[in-house]
DNA sequence: AAGGATATGATTGTTTTTGCTTGTTGTGTC
DNA sequence: GACACAACAAGCAAAAACAATCATATCCTT
């Protein structure tokens, strides 16, 4: 059987019953177990079906049907991102750094974007300014979502509170993450002023400061400082980091994690 | 039997019972206790219940409610609506109500979302607090989009803000636009209690309050009053209607306006 | 038809899950 | 307080699920 179709079947049965085992998959479609998962990673990393173990399950009812690209989710990803692979992988090892249950704030950004895709089969309460982060989240899993109030600016995809008092200041997270443009000895960059005020005001929220920067923005420099290294907690960058720049940071009291370039493939 | 669908089986089990005891489900799961035990541990790591002595709890009685689909949210956009076409002439001429340029609330809600069609090219300033309207409003329209702030509640596709210093009380619109179950001379009625403290919030922002109501639901009751007759200043219906009920809307001092039911195909 | 790219199934070793056992803790009863 | 019993946590070993690798088969291009 060819693959296409399989995976056509494959997504009708999960029409059906919401959850299929590898097991029964692969007598159904009489294929080796090998050969399912690899339809199932594959169809996962599409965001059609939500890998789990032992089988897959339906992202939510209507929602493959409807499907359409939102907002400028598309544009977000597609266009610049050249170091895609990466930050996935940079994402990977900050989604790593949670716990179930957790509270944590993610600013909105491309880097920060990626780790939706770690996010899904988790379960953490999650604050996010990214409309289009929470969009897709709250499509495809069950993680507890909470948006700040304010105006949605379609062209980010971000919502940008105008107002002192609001929703975030009662929210307390143990963790948030954040991109930057760019890090160094003068601190972390913005380079979008309308930003920062909200940028700054999540990080209030938060015990840690979690900062995603791979090495291309390491000793960058930006148009606005947001805010001084003391207030970084943890880096994670890639192993093409400049050493001294490591050390640098970690001599800086912030913990440098590198996830290894060479596994992107 | 895969371990997510186990969970899910044993949250939709305590959805309806309250209690489960690790007994019970070991033999509706047909799996062992052991196994029981290790998965009431994650998911109330989860937060997803409590764990208790002997067995697991749901945790507060609005979580419960949510996991039900509801009133509004994306599930109303798929089946039952069959007085759609009607709802449909309604929303548009509750979106005539508007010019350009104008600060309007929409509560979330069927019969609102329908104005979506209506407002796709349009100027208008939009606060609503349903994620769905938003998210196709910025989508499909220029319109100039706010968010309260809040958590998101998946499946209404509603976000609700649990707290009392919002963005909200920052806005003031001319209009809020509201569906209901029910409208008669006991007031203005709402199923869902979890909502009506937003309700009310959103109505005190604004100048006009105006009710979208098919026949239907006129003199029609349900469980929770949102507000009295006394706050509606518009009432938007069909030609269906009551004339009795209609007179009597206007005696108080309602303007009620009526959509030709002919009309809808 | 040759060659390269891709898909598949089998095999390997690793990780995760699961059920069982044991000893401990908690609850209720007398 | 002593007892019995249920509920539990921790450790362990078997089983299931997995990722990675390789060899073979299939498809596509030239």
């Amino acid at each position: 059987m060819l693959e296409k179709q399989r995976h056509k079947l494959l997504l009708d049965i999960l029409d059906e019953q919401q959850f299929v085992s590898v097991n029964d998959l692969s007598t159904q479609l009489n294929a080796s177990e090998a050969t399912i998962r690899r339809d199932i990673t594959k169809l996962s990393k599409q965001g059609q079906l939500r890998k789990i173990r032992g089988g897959a399950e339906v992202l939510k009812v209507q929602d493959r049907r409807v499907r359409r690209p939102h907002i400028s989710g598309s544009a977000f990803l597609a266009a610049k991102e050249q170091r895609a692979d990466v930050k996935r992988l940079i994402a990977q090892e900050a989604v790593k750094l949670c716990e179930d249950g957790e509270f944590i704030i993610i600013n909105g950004g491309s880097s920060t974007y990626m780790m939706k895709e770690f996010l899904a089969d988790r379960h953490l309460n999650v604050l996010t300014n990214s409309f289009v982060l929470a969009q897709d989240l709250s499509e495809v899993s069950d993680n507890q979502i909470t948006l700040p109030g304010g105006e949605l600016y379609r062209k980010q995809g971000i919502i940008l509170s105008a107002f002192e008092n609001d929703t975030i200041q009662y929210y307390h997270a143990s963790k948030m993450f954040m991109g930057t443009p760019g890090i160094g000895e003068f601190g972390v960059m913005e380079s979008d002023p309308l930003l920062i005020q909200t940028e700054q005001k999540l990080k209030k929220q938060a015990e840690q400061l979690i900062v995603l920067a791979d090495s291309t923005k390491l000793a960058k420099r930006s148009n606005f400082i947001l805010c001084p290294l003391s207030e970084v907690d943890i880096l994670i960058t890639d192993s093409e980091a400049d050493p001294k720049l490591v050390r640098f940071f970690e001599s800086e009291d912030i913990k440098v994690i590198l996830v290894d370039v060479n596994q992107a493939t």
